[in-house]
Parts: structure tokens; C-alpha cells; sequence
DNA sequence: AACCAGGACGTGA
DNA sequence: TCACGTCATGGT
């Protein structure tokens, strides 16, 4: 098959032409200006590859991984801003949470019973690392951490160039007939990777595009009917 | 009133 | 390995 245009890349710039810088990962805690609104969903810092930065920036984008699995972000928002009600948005004092505290404080994000024990395992992972960037595979070993999350918290946490696939990413491609939709995780996650210059920006805005734009024409059947970027596919 | 949300785990075949 | 049930709340 003819190698003539990368549509993997070609579907990223038009994506960034839509809609823009994302501004991911949500941070609620930094010093700057308010949040930006840069689609249907808060991006919150444009054009700012720099954060995190804190310690306690790191350990915020973590705890917002586990809690938005399967979940909105607006109701896994929710549970961010308890905590950080509770000042227990910083490891030490979210472990000293009693487990009634923290389940009311997360209840919003579903998976109560779940998420509050994934958050205290993957809080004291983060302690232990002392300031290291974990491994992928260390972080797939936490209990409640799989492949989305660990590459969510390398890629938006630490910086490291690991694409994230989401269910988003699996239904627009699979729509657009680029994949089969049982491709596995690791496949699909080396596909983009594999057509994209190994870029923390690129990657970044690539999954954060992909979710915004699945908001508008993924999430309710029949998946991607008016997806435009169909007329890119056509051959 | 169903369906879906920025998944992961445990189980049985 | 793989398909399937389960986990839970809230928005549309």
C-alpha cells in the first residue's frame, strides 16, 4: 500500500485546525491565569507544555487519571475540587483521609468503593518514587492503573512521549475504517507512534483533539455520522 | 428512561 | 489469551 500521506498525521492537523490547542491535562492547582475555555470541555492552560511543574502538579494530574476512568471529566472535576476542599489534594494528607472521608469526598466520580482504594495504592507508589519518573511497567503493576492511565500519567504527568488510546480513539478510527474496533491496546497506541514524530506536544493534543472531538460526534449512536473528517479518508 | 462517561479488575472457558 | 460481568454516580 502506497506510503504517499500519513492520514494518522494529515487527521491530527486537521483536528488542531478545528479546534485548537487542548490545553491538557486540567490543572486546578497553578499559579497563572484563569482557566481557558478552548472547546465544549475546559482546556485550561493553551499552549503551556511546561506544567506540571510542582510536586503537588504531578500528584493532581495522577489523582485525576484514576478518577476520571470511565467517568466524565466534569464529574471527576468534581472529586479533584473536594479534595481539594479537604486540602487533601497533596499525597501525605490524602492518605491520611479515613476511607469514609474520601469516598464522600470522590462519591461524584462513581466507582467510589474502587477509586479510593486505586488513589491511597498509586499515593503511596508516588511517594515512594520521591521525585523519580516511574517505569510504564511499575505503574501497570499499581492496583487500578492499566495501560490508559499509566500512559495518561507518563504523557501528561511526566512528559514522556507515550501515545494514549481512550474508547474515543478505538470508535473514530475503527469508524473511519482505518482499524478493526478489537484492536488491541498496544497495537492501536503503536500505530500512532509509529506515524508521529515522538513529540510530548504532538501527543499531548492528539489524545486531548480526539476526546473533544469525539464529544461532539462520537457519543451517541449512530457513532461519527457527521464526523467531517470522513472527507479526509475517502480515497 | 435508557444510554453514556477521557477503564480496570476478576473470573471462567 | 479472551470474552464478559461488575463497579456507581450524574448528565443528556
Amino acid at each position: 500500500m502506497s506510503e504517499s500521506v500519513n492520514q494518522i498525521y494529515e487527521i491530527y492537523q486537521q483536528l488542531y485546525h478545528l479546534y485548537g490547542p487542548q490545553g491538557w491535562w486540567p490543572l486546578i492547582n497553578f499559579k497563572g491565569k484563569n482557566p481557558i475555555k478552548t472547546g465544549i470541555n475546559q482546556g485550561y492552560h493553551p499552549l503551556n507544555y511546561d506544567l506540571p511543574v510542582e510536586r503537588n502538579q504531578i500528584y493532581e494530574v495522577i489523582i485525576g487519571a484514576i478518577l476520571t476512568q470511565n467517568t466524565s471529566w466534569l464529574q471527576a472535576n468534581g472529586a479533584v475540587q473536594n479534595l481539594n476542599q479537604l486540602d487533601a489534594l497533596e499525597p501525605e494528607k490524602l492518605l491520611q483521609l479515613d476511607d469514609e472521608k474520601l469516598k464522600s469526598a470522590i462519591r461524584c466520580a462513581g466507582f467510589l468503593n474502587q477509586k479510593s482504594t486505586y488513589l491511597k495504592e498509586i499515593t503511596r507508589f508516588f511517594i515512594e518514587l520521591n521525585g523519580r519518573t516511574p517505569v510504564r511497567d511499575d505503574l501497570l503493576q499499581v492496583k487500578g492503573v492499566g495501560p490508559e492511565t499509566a500512559d495518561s500519567i507518563l504523557l501528561y504527568a511526566y512528559k514522556i512521549p507515550e501515545f494514549v488510546v481512550d474508547t474515543y480513539t478505538r470508535r473514530i478510527f475503527s469508524h473511519l475504517k482505518m482499524v478493526n474496533n478489537k484492536i488491541k491496546y498496544k497495537e492501536l497506541k503503536e500505530l500512532f507512534e509509529s506515524n508521529l514524530t515522538r513529540d510530548v506536544p504532538v501527543y499531548q493534543e492528539y489524545h486531548a483533539l480526539l476526546v473533544e472531538h469525539a464529544k461532539r460526534y462520537y457519543n451517541k449512536k449512530p457513532y461519527g455520522l457527521r464526523d467531517p473528517l470522513l472527507f479526509l479518508i475517502k480515497e
